[in-house]
RNA sequence: GGGAGCUUAGCUCAGCUGGGAGAGCAUCUGCCUUACAAGCAGAGGGUCACAGGUUCGAGCCCUGUAGCUCCCACCA
């Protein structure tokens, strides 16, 4: 009885039901075994919105994680893959916000902080899974029993810990200070969450009368801004305004009267050398009114609405009040000139909107002592980037670093411990609830009403995951993970951050590795985006071609730290080759019998059987040292040549003889599912589905390919000797198939071969079948051709000859004979040249040059061997 | 202003520590050969961006140039 297998592959019959079966067996929870030899392999999962969707970027980097986590389940590792959502305040909020209008046409201030928080949950509670599932589809192997939410509520203790731990080593800090401040949001925003997007905007240069008489010129990008001028500033050393050093001007439309101020600050190339200075709405003019003491006049409310210190444009928008100033600046004559000019805008990477520099109070991580060992970790090597480029990138921004704005003024997030006392003005920061202010005992006592930074609890991701700040089994046999895997885009928001404060929470760093992938571009080399509707949904893939394919694709062509583009294209290659891996398997087994145990018997293995095995077990090595090194682009390049070249096109087709002969061919069979099995292993860690189906058809030990175990190359398995006399007569075979094409020979055509071996040892009687099944020869002889009309092909190993009188063009082989002689002597010419040059015979190495003389012996037989053939066709 | 990356076949990209350039798709030719036409067999197609340098030997190492991309940065 022959193991049947459906025709066509299907994924979407096999994908859910075998996810399941995975699931119910455990397979992804690890056993923690302390005998274990080999230590925990952990990775942990960069943490999606919890309300968001499965994107390309998504797809990629859990392809990559369920590749690597895959490959040392097998191996047998204790492998720990924990997966995750992060709460992501300000995206999130904003959406439950936006369907609160639409649906009850509220705003969250008209329910109230309480009210609208159990929305968000509610929200969560709905769309939180979404992620979770689609992440499941695509096959990954996380550990569904440790998944975590950063609002869980350990991972808020954690949070919890971690600030007050940080507060109380002055590591964290309350300042006023300018900062970026969405006013879509109406939150602070750190330095990282602001995009700067160069653009076309206006130099306006104003006139500002001096007290006394004269007046000076300050150049402006934003108009408006000047409504809170307190100064002017110009450089120490300007020797223009020397004299006016300590006067004073009166701001136009405002009529104030503010102090002309020197400051080193100033450059005295750019524009005209003065400038106005907003201490509130400039981070630089910020830092100059310290310095000189100016008076501080914020204009812009939270909405970056002009505020009551803006007297007749109070309420306007910024944009407006910025037109209506100038208006007026030029009716009184104020405005001087225009100039276009370029220059960088913030803008909100949640949403878009403009940021505006804002003066405000706000809570500040101190990053320079935080960032040194940070700084060490990497440089000293004891934390890799892979590939290490990415190290400078990551330390170039260490470096530079800035404090780092933690508070944000939403509901949505882990609140900030601080408690403040209404009557003392202590304030107390603490892992518990503070209900009396410990300094003067008052009741009157509140928190603080800002959340913190999301980014601030996904830094505790890689401890809080495994139990921190409680000492869990898993955090002691765990932590530190392995690797991390993400892209790019997110080293300065995340992986930083997990680095400082792993290195300061908890003494250790976070993981060994960091590899890092690129992004997944459409099919123009654009980012994918929402607002651009290029977006690709690969949930939409999976329906279509199969997770399988899509993983494929993903793995295939990507090389490490670059970008990506997807084409469907791609995607149907990968389908096509799912669709030969699971033909040449139900092939394989059809030619077995149900129940029956194939094993290899070394000793009657025949020469194309020593031939694939030996390449099996160089793909073992090379596979396992290419993901080792996360080369995964390298490693399914070799898994797909190997199984569509070696295994399919050559090894089945010879082997077919022997199959289909009376009685079959058990010792085939068995190479066969060696090889297939083996070769299932190595890919199933890439194409988990269709793997595991047909892993289950096969003669097999335990339940699943996922736990089974992992090849080792086998070194009693190499046998160079066959693989060299293969490869000789494949060129063989290639010969007389080129021969074939070009005269035009349809394989209905059967002719006889004739050869005449160059190389000893290579073509004897045993492998004629060979050729009569590969080259459509109806009989192979060696030695000459009788026939004087016979089209020749000479190979490094042999010459093979067809007699074809009848059925052959003899102008059109003289020409290809010709064209050959050429090329060969011209090969012949190359190889010469070198030989007789001394400097590269006597410095190169042996090998080489060795290596070149055997090529110009063969070339020398080949330029014999055709020349004969061609005199006798003359 | 600083930093990183890219430039290889018509298109999309591989090419590990220097030893006569590869794949997929596309194109052309011939095949329904008893697993697969989502297939089989063959073919064409590349001054490896440009210019120097190191080397017996450079797609790969060094210097410079050009074009593209990205990240970082408080020049109004």
């Amino acid at each position: 009885m022959a193991i049947e297998l459906p025709k066509q592959y299907n994924p979407a019959d096999v994908e859910d039901r075998l996810y399941k079966f995975w699931t119910d067996k455990g397979y992804f929870t690890p056993v923690i075994d302390k005998n274990n030899p080999k230590p925990p392999f952990t990775i942990v999962i960069p943490p999606p919105n919890v309300t968001g969707q499965l994107h390309m970027g998504h797809a990629l980097n859990n392809t990559i994680q369920d590749i690597i986590i895959r490959t040392k389940r097998m191996q047998g590792y204790p492998t720990l893959w924990i997966p995750g959502t992060d709460h992501a305040g300000i995206a999130t909020q904003i959406k439950v916000e936006e369907n609160l209008r639409k649906t009850e046409g509220k705003s969250r201030h008209d329910l109230g902080r309480e009210a609208f928080l159990e929305k968000v949950w509610d929200w969560k509670r709905v769309n939180g899974g979404r992620i979770i599932d689609q992440l499941k589809k695509l096959g990954s192997s996380c550990d569904w029993t440790r998944e975590r939410f950063t609002m869980d509520e350990q991972l808020s203790r954690a949070v919890r810990k971690v600030f007050v731990i940080l507060y109380k080593k002055g590591l964290i800090y309350r300042g006023y200070r300018i900062i970026n401040w969405c006013p879509n949001c109406t939150t602070a925003l750190s330095d990282t969450e602001v995009d700067h997007v160069d653009e076309d905007g206006k130099l306006w240069h104003i006139k500002y009368p001096i007290k006394g008489g004269g007046e000076l010129v300050v150049a402006t990008t934003r108009p408006e801004t000047m409504l809170g001028d307190t100064a002017v500033a110009v450089n120490t050393n300007d020797e223009r305004y020397k004299n006016i050093i300590g006067k004073s001007v009166l701001l136009p439309l405002t009529d104030r009267e503010i102090p002309i101020i020197a400051d080193e600050y100033v450059e005295t190339e750019f524009g005209t050398g003065c400038v106005k200075i907003t201490p509130c709405h400039d981070p630089n003019d910020f830092e100059v009114a310290q310095r000189h003491s100016l008076e501080m006049i914020e204009v812009l409310d939270a909405n970056a609405k002009i505020n009551s210190n803006g007297g007749k444009y109070a309420g306007m928008d910024r944009y407006d009040a910025r037109k209506a100033v100038l208006v007026d600046l030029d009716a009184l004559g104020y405005l001087v000139k225009t100039e276009n000019h370029a220059h960088a805008v913030g803008h909100c990477y949640r949403c878009s909107t403009t940021v505006e520099p804002m003066s405000s109070r706000q809570w500040f991580v101190a990053m320079k002592a935080l960032a040194e060992p940070a700084i060490k970790v990497v440089e000293d090597g004891d934390l890799e980037f892979i590939p290490d480029r990415f190290a400078k990138i990551y330390l170039n921004w260490m470096r530079g670093i800035q404090d780092w704005c933690i508070s944000r003024q939403l509901w949505w997030g882990h609140r900030i411990p601080a408690y403040y006392c209404d009557d003392c003005g202590e304030i107390a920061v603490e892992e518990y609830d503070v209900t009396e202010c410990p300094k003067c005992g008052s009741q009157n006592i509140k928190q603080d009403e800002d959340v913190l930074d999301t980014w601030f609890s996904s830094a505790l991701w890689p401890f809080s995951t495994l139990g921190w700040p409680d000492e869990t089994e898993d955090l002691k046999y765990f932590y530190p993970t392995s690797t991390l895997v993400t892209a790019y885009d997110i080293i300065t928001f995340w992986v930083s951050k997990m680095i400082f404060q792993s290195l300061e929470v908890t003494g250790k760093k976070p993981f060994d590795k960091v590899f890092i992938h690129g992004l997944v571009r459409d099919s123009q080399g654009r980012k994918m985006s929402k607002s651009l509707g290029n977006g690709i949904d690969p949930l939409e893939v999976i329906d279509e071609y199969g997770a399988d394919a899509l993983r494929f694709m993903l793995a295939t062509g990507n090389s490490p730290g670059n970008d990506m583009r997807f084409s469907t294209e791609k995607v149907e290659s990968s389908r096509n080759f799912a669709n030969k891996v699971w033909n040449s398997a139900r092939f394989v087994l059809m030619n077995l019998e149900e129940g029956k145990n194939y094993e290899l018997d070394k000793t009657s293995l025949r020469l194309e059987d020593k031939w694939v095995i030996s390449l099996y077990n160089t793909l073992i090595s090379e596979v396992t040292a290419n993901i080792e090194k996360y080369e995964l682009g390298i490693a399914v390049s070799k898994l797909y040549d190997f199984i569509w070249d070696i295994f399919c096109d050559w090894y089945i087709e010879i082997v077919k003889p022997r199959l289909f002969a009376e009685g079959g061919d058990d010792s085939a069979k068995a190479v066969l599912v060696y090889v297939l099995s083996g070769t299932l292993k190595l890919l199933h860690p890439f194409m988990p589905f269709i793997t595991e189906e047909i892993w289950q058809k096969l003669p097999h030990e335990g339940e699943s390919i996922m736990v089974s175990e992992y090849p080792v190359a086998d070194v009693d398995m190499r046998f160079e000797a066959e693989e060299k006399r293969m490869d000789s007569v494949i060129g063989a075979i290639r010969a007389i198939r080129n021969i074939r094409a070009e005269m035009n020979v349809p394989p209905s055509r059967k002719a006889k071969l004739y050869i005449t071996p160059i190389s000893e040892g290579v073509f004897s009687d045993d492998i004629n079948h060979f050729f009569e099944k590969l080259a459509h020869a109806s009989s192979v002889e060696y030695g000459e051709c009788p026939d004087s009309n016979a089209a020749k092909l000479v190979t490094d190993s042999a010459t093979v000859m067809i007699p074809v009188s009848d059925m052959v063009d003899m102008e059109a082989e003289r020409n290809r004979l010709r064209k050959e002689l050429e090329s060969c002597e011209k090969e012949l010419q190359r190889v010469d040249a070198k030989l007789s040059n001394e400097e590269f015979v006597s410095r190169a190495p042996a090998k080489i040059v060795e290596a070149e003389k055997e090529k110009r012996e063969k070339y020398l037989a080949l330029q014999k061997n055709l020349t004969e053939a061609l005199e006798k066709l003359q």
